[in-house]
DNA sequence: CCGTATTGTCATAAT
DNA sequence: AGATTATGACAATAC
């Protein structure tokens, strides 16, 4: 009997031997190669290598024209529903597994694993052929909790396993760490509905899982795989690596670095699983290093949480299914009416926290730019809240949210089924993008102030100026009068003479004119200014 | 590397 | 009362 104490997957041999635990006697490692796979199992040993590089050519080969006819079929669905709003677009109608199933890029046949296996001396699965239909399998998590399964490698040989499924298969990837977990929270798990491990009456396939589920699981399961196919690949990967990570002692950076561009900014699953005790607006103290490693039970429930919330999401609930739209009742009714998802729709996080688990995980020492760098070509150019909605699989646009009458806003989030999680984000997307466009009224009001009170300083000192100008033309004229009336007096003072025929000295004497028109010379010592008028000493003579 | 501008977001008050 | 809008403050990012 085998002892699997866990799956490596690196790049080459020394990437795959630096991620695998020293301590684990058995590990089964794999390296997802574009050329070849290698395969090794041992102590850190490496027994054997399958160069596919044929093969996956062919592989390769195939999966590109499985992606052009997706493609083709994707384009054609968009161009059926590009005239319709989001939220009145008929959903996909393409095959999820069809489409999980072309995004096998890295794949390997188990039946190379076993005839590798087989060609060993030493072969650590020795007695086991490819003909044994149930093959007694210890899986241990490589820690503590060894898990038996009974797995038909007969069929599971006989087809290719994808990356994702072949993490799948793995009982310690991150979103099933938590046996407790894994028990008390059963609708919250989500990788786990994919996996036959999970069950051990399910047989092994990595093809079409859902012919062996019941039915509730196999709706589960085409969600989860749909969910799978449009999460990014690299945040995958990165969850699964950083689950490496966290329960196989190493360093998270090391990880990190193996997949050079970690989707930190995804809005979902690593965010989620991450900021729990790394969140950017944190109260938290904890250290961005504790922050790059997180306790596993966090990486797990987070992730379950957001991917929960995710499933659920496509589900309707059958007590509402009335108030559903027709186009989406087309979509579910027939199967749920029968079979009723039971979901745990309860969050217990509050919206604040909630919306730190889409925040950023902080990767030391790596900028935002660069982290940008692990986007798709598609996911680079979208809103932090376009890629959180598109995770989710929010059935509208951003856009949409933001802009739509607050009536149809609340008509369409009763009309649809959506889950807290994803009536939540909605929610925070329209107030974010309202409270967006409002900053943004906000900015240009200020600048529209600010313009107008530069243009008020700007004519108010022009009138300044102006009436500076005014003053002065007054002041010369005042002067110029103040100069006519002094010629004036001096001229009627040299005209003047006393009794005696003498002139009159203008200093002692002043003129003084009198209401009815004549006017008197006073001598300036009497004249004050209430008698200037009111007493005339003398009156001059015209 | 530092300073500044821009932008998004949150909290809170106002409407 | 709840939704929306306005705005100050802060942080991230670009330049």
């Amino acid at each position: 009997m085998a002892q699997i104490k866990g799956i490596a997957m690196g790049e080459d041999i020394d990437t795959c031997a630096r991620l695998t635990p020293a301590d684990s006697a058995n590990v089964l490692v794999i390296s997802f190669m574009p050329s070849y796979n290698l395969i090794f199992i041992g102590e850190n040993e490496v027994l054997g290598a399958v160069d596919h590089s044929s093969q996956h050519e062919e592989n390769e080969q195939r999966a590109s024209t499985q992606r052009e006819k997706s493609l083709q079929q994707k384009n054609e669905d968009e161009n059926k529903v590009a005239d319709k709003p989001a939220w009145e677009a008929e959903k996909t109608t393409e095959p999820r597994n069809e489409r999980h199933r072309n995004g096998t890029d890295t794949s390997f046949s188990l039946e190379d694993l076993f005839q590798l296996l087989s060609s060993q001396p030493e072969n650590p699965l020795e007695g086991i052929s490819l003909g044994d239909s149930s093959l007694p399998v210890s899986i241990n998590d490589g820690m503590n909790s060894p898990t038996h399964y009974n797995a038909n490698f007969s069929q599971a040989i006989s087809h290719d396993v994808n990356l994702h499924e072949a993490i799948l298969l793995c009982p310690d990837n991150t979103f099933r760490r938590d046996p407790v977990a894994r028990t008390s929270q059963p609708q919250e798990l989500f990788l786990q509905l994919n996996s036959p491990l999970t069950n051990p009456e399910h047989t092994l396939s990595g093809t079409n899982l859902t012919g062996f589920l019941p039915f509730d699981n196999q709706m589960r399961n085409l969600t989860n795989q749909d969910l799978l196919h449009d999460l990014d690949i690299n945040i995958f990967d990165e969850i699964n690596l950083m689950s490496l990570a966290t329960e196989g002692g190493f360093d998270p950076m090391e990880v990190s670095q193996l997949f050079e561009e970690p989707d930190s900014d995804s809005g979902l699953s690593l965010n989620s699983s991450h900021n729990s005790t790394s969140v950017t607006k944190s109260n938290s103290s904890h250290s961005v290093c504790e922050g790059a490693s997180p306790s596993s039970s966090d990486l797990g429930s987070l992730s379950h949480r957001d991917l929960e919330g995710a499933v659920g999401g496509s589900y309707p609930d059958p007590t509402k299914l009335s108030h559903m739209d027709h186009r989406s009742d087309s979509h579910f009714h027939g199967d749920l009416a029968f079979q009723p998802v039971l979901h745990n729709h309860t969050y217990h996080l509050k919206p604040s926290a909630l919306e730190s688990t889409y925040e950023t995980f902080s990767w030391p020492g790596k900028s935002q730019k660069i982290r940008r760098g692990y986007l798709n070509d598609t996911d680079r150019n979208l809103s932090r809240d376009e890629r959180r909605a598109k995770a989710l699989h929010i059935p509208f646009s951003v856009d949409e949210i933001v802009h739509m009458p607050v009536d149809s806003f609340n008509s369409m989030l009763s009309r649809y089924y959506l889950t807290d999680f994803q009536v939540s984000l909605i929610r925070d997307i329209r107030r974010r993008g309202k409270n967006k466009v409002a900053a943004q009224n906000c900015r240009r009001r200020k600048l529209d102030v600010i313009l107008n009170l530069e243009d008020d300083v700007c004519n108010l000192q022009a009138k300044k100026e102006t009436l500076k100008r005014e003053r002065s033309q007054c002041h010369k004229a005042i002067n110029i009068m103040k100069q006519k009336l002094h010629d004036l007096y001096h001229d009627v003072f040299s005209r003047l003479r006393d009794d005696e025929g003498r002139p009159v000295n203008p200093n002692q004497y002043a003129l003084q004119c009198s209401l009815d028109g004549s006017v008197l010379i006073v001598p300036k010592e009497l004249v004050t200014p209430g008698q200037k008028k009111g007493k005339p000493k003398r009156k001059t003579k015209k």
